[in-house]
RNA sequence: GGUCCAGUAACUCAGUGGUAGAGUAUCUGCCUUUUAAGCAGAGAGUCGUUGGUUCGAGUCCAACCUGGAUCACCA
């Protein structure tokens, strides 16, 4: 705690007083007739028949007036005003409410009627502490111009305080309440479009003997009881996998990955990820179902389908477009590799100067020149298909050509928005990546996945052909709240200690 | 990790070497229909931290802390 101020010490003492006025500053039971909201709602038939109302809630404002008083009351459903007179409250009810402060919770019970100016408010027959504020809240001041507008003073809007106290943003700043509303409405909105597909959700294993599924240092944790290491996981879907195997054949889980990696705009160190299996089902359902739901969650959930995003207007109302790969390095780095001829490549590298990767082979270098000179320019959404091989040991190679996975990645104002493919269900080949993988570690790669055993002997029980899929939620809730940062959509992000 | 920017009262911010400021908030007084209430008065600050230069530092210099932007890294 940090040491009293001025402030502190003067609702301390109001704290006092009102025990000494035999008030209990925080009271056991409360009650409330109606939300605010609700009173809004039924305004003229609340006035007219003088109906008893109680409410409760925050007061968010005070403007004191001798021996009357207004004030601004609000709860999650609205904001009304509070109009307490001492001739209508009596006079030792009106000692208790001098001594209410913005940022106390309190209860009112009295009846609706609009006062000389016109303002729709309660009258109070009785006002009673619920729980006495000390810290008194940021001040901000809004007005309502002509128009409606509302016009802000004073905003909350240290980025830093932001994060560190989001229950400061989100009481005080009511546009960034609604970004969290919003990414509860769209991943509500993911399951159910999930659900109504057949899909099951399920829970796996976040601390885990072996980590696996994608490329990503983990984090460490240790067990006492078993006396052993875990780790957090970096991906769902080696355990995903494994329920495939078990006979579900269509199961997903939104759940929380962990990655011991930089932080910036669009990384924290742990993020929400979906992920999604379908047996017997292939890389085009998957794309199906993920423009499918990106076209649900802007439409039918947020009711645009243009959103502006990194300076970009984005449309998600078409269907999106594909193309290979290879033909974008063509197109934007100017150098065809159709062939897949890695001293083409990687005399095509040098030349650029780029810094070539320990051990590339031809698809890393591909992918470099994907980095390097494709991704910024993918503005609007597009599959980008046929990846190579080399780097996607966990999808299936295609049948005409073993050098390229059958697997897609979404792209969206130049970052990366989904990863699918179908899957690798063949035990030998799945152990040849993994050695692969292994030898790549063994070399140094911090990011190289080990060999699960585990996981293999699954497989050899036998995995049906399937269709796989990853969403990043966080990214995806940028966009369709149009933040640039992930920090803006993630309630308590990472941040640095202070001490 | 590199570069740049920022950190002054509870909030939002001014203050380019000479006595720490404003608006809001807070406190006191007045006020029985206000609403960014009003009027009068008052209090409130280790100027991010630590050093240095100087007669004198919020201001100049250095290092560090925290945050942001950008680059690098990270599918």
């Amino acid at each position: 705690m940090q040491k009293p101020n001025q402030f502190i010490q003067l609702r301390l003492q109001k704290l006092e007083r009102l025990r000494e006025l035999g008030v209990d500053p925080y009271p056991v039971l409360s009650h409330r007739s109606h939300k605010i909201g609700a009173v809004i709602e039924a305004k003229e038939a609340l006035v007219s028949a003088e109906t008893e109302v109680t409410l409760a809630g925050r007061l968010v404002a005070m403007r004191r007036q001798g021996k009357l008083g207004f004030g601004d009351l609000e709860d999650d459903s609205g904001r009304v005003q509070i109009y307490v007179q001492r001739d209508l409250v009596g006079e030792s009810n009106y000692e208790v409410f001098k001594l209410f402060d913005p940022g106390d919770f309190i209860q009112i019970r009295g009846s609706m009627f609009y006062t000389k100016s016109g303002e729709y408010s309660i009258k109070a027959r009785e006002v009673t502490m619920l729980s006495k504020n000390i810290r008194p809240l940021p001040a901000v001041k809004e007005k309502i111009d002509e128009k409606g507008n509302v016009i802000r003073y004073d905003e909350f809007a240290d980025i830093e305080l932001r994060y560190r106290k989001r229950y400061l943003d989100l009481l005080l700043n009511p546009r960034h309440r609604e970004v969290f509303i919003k990414r509860s409405k769209i991943v509500t909105a993911v399951r159910e479009f999930l659900d109504e597909r057949g899909f099951i959700e399920v829970e796996t294993p976040i601390l885990q003997p072996l980590y696996g599924g994608a490329n990503a240092r983990p984090f460490i944790t240790h067990h006492n009881t078993l006396d052993v290491d875990l780790y957090l996981r970096i991906a769902l879907e080696l355990y995903l996998k494994r329920l495939v195997v078990g006979g579900f054949e269509r199961v997903y889980e939104l759940g929380r990955n962990f990655r011991n990696e930089g932080m910036d705009r669009t990384h924290n160190p742990e993020f929400t990820m979906l992920e999604v299996y379908q047996a017997y089902s292939d890389l085009e359902g998957m794309m199906n179902l993920t423009e499918g739901l990106f076209h649900h969650l802007a439409e039918d959930v947020l009711g645009q389908t243009c959103f502006h995003f990194r300076g970009y207007d984005i449309h998600l109302d078409k269907p999106f477009e594909r193309a290979s790969m290879i033909d974008l390095v063509k197109r934007y780095a100017g150098i065809d590799l159709s062939d897949m001829d890695y001293d083409k490549a990687l005399a095509f590298c040098k030349e650029k100067g780029l810094e070539i990767p320990e051990g590339a082979q031809v698809g890393k270098l591909i992918e470099l020149l994907f980095e390097t000179y494709v991704e910024e320019k993918l503005v609007e959404p597009i599959f980008v298909v046929d990846y190579p091989k080399e780097i996607s040991p966990l999808a299936k190679s295609k049948p005409d050509n073993p050098m390229l996975a059958d697997r897609f990645e979404l792209f969206i104002a130049g970052g990366e928005f989904a990863n699918a493919f179908s899957e690798l269900n063949d035990p030998i080949d799945q152990r040849e990546r993994f050695e692969a993988q292994a030898a790549l570690k063994a070399k140094g790669d911090l990011e190289a996945t080990p060999v699960d055993e585990d996981f293999l002997e699954a497989l050899e029980y036998g995995m049906p052909p399937m269709g796989g899929l990853g969403i990043g939620i966080d990214r995806m809730v940028m966009l369709l709240t149009e933040n640039d940062s992930i920090k803006e959509v993630i309630l308590f992000p990472q941040m640095k200690r202070l001490d």
